[in-house]
DNA sequence: TATTGTTATACTCTATAACTATA
DNA sequence: TATAGTTATAGAGTATAACAATA
């Protein structure tokens, strides 16, 4: 594969992450649909949630885990119904809906987490040396502020939109 | 965060993966959406048979890619509706399909490229030092082959599953 | 009997657009 | 006018189960 402007090392390296990633995050789902159930999405925001000790509004709940506002409103409304969060009106902005983990979204996070970190264990840390690990979290920490330093990314619905795709069908 | 078995570290080297791929796979499924049309999928379909110099069967192209037969069966269907792939019967085994990318496909998989690969370079690598790259190339590499060491992946519909979940109903 | 692949179907997730309400 | 969030809706992706055919 030619991939002109990009390292064949990089290329590799590329298709090598997403492929572990997604292996991973394959796993990880099911290890969480089988003992939440839970999707990935509804358990990082559940961690988050739990993180915070105390509510988040929609927006910094959206932030990392949803790329549009219209989801994170779905993911809630199920975290809601099914009693693992509650929402309620802040006292500071009137606009903004306050997100908090319930008792049972914590003991729902804590049920899961030891089968959850068993597999990222087994499955992304087993081959690392300590080295490894180290010079991992440096690199990947570093990836990840550089991606957050740049677009939006919590839900910009604003403008956008142009090109026409090449198909001929639809 | 109590992770119980897992350092730290770890957990937030895990994080901190999830959310960068996360965020990677995000903008170049709108690069490839735009440019294409084309999901990270069927690019990642093109461009294994771009790179096989020839037919693959099913079972091969779903391989690391895909996680269910009738997943694949309906992505090659996608695929070859839109004249991108052809598929026909083995020579070699009656039961097989060979996939053939065709000549539109290759000339897509070469207009998609370049847009591709610059959102992975600006996003993933940017940040990183040659030595970072070395690194991450090296212990990535090394992760995807535990990875695939492991379960069959490509899509075993027969047995497995016992342990019961909490569901009530089926 | 095991494997390759397809079909039918159901479900989940995501995103766009339109809308309400508050800042 | 901009921001926070919801609703409705439509579209894509994925997986399970049942099935047909070949090894």
């Amino acid at each position: 594969m030619v991939a002109d402007g990009l390292e064949p090392e990089q290329l590799r390296t590329y298709f090598a992450l997403m492929e572990s990633v997604s292996v991973l995050h394959h796993a990880v789902e099911q290890q969480l649909q089988q003992e939440g159930p839970l999707s990935y999405v509804q358990f990082q925001l559940l961690a988050r949630l739990a993180d915070a000790q105390g509510p988040l509004t929609m927006t910094e709940l959206a932030d990392g885990v949803v790329y549009s506002r219209s989801g994170l409103t779905h993911q809630a409304g199920l975290l809601d119904k099914a009693g693992l969060v509650t929402r309620g009106p802040s006292p500071d902005d009137q606009r903004a809906t306050l997100v908090t983990i319930t008792d049972t979204g914590l003991a729902l996070v804590a049920k899961v987490l030891p089968g959850h970190v068993q597999v990222v264990r087994e499955l992304l840390f087993t081959p690392l040396s300590a080295k490894d690990l180290r010079a991992l979290d440096d690199t990947v920490g570093r990836i990840r502020d550089h991606m957050r330093a740049r677009p939006p990314r919590s839900a910009a619905p604003r403008k956008r939109r142009s090109a026409e795709p090449a198909a001929t069908e639809e």
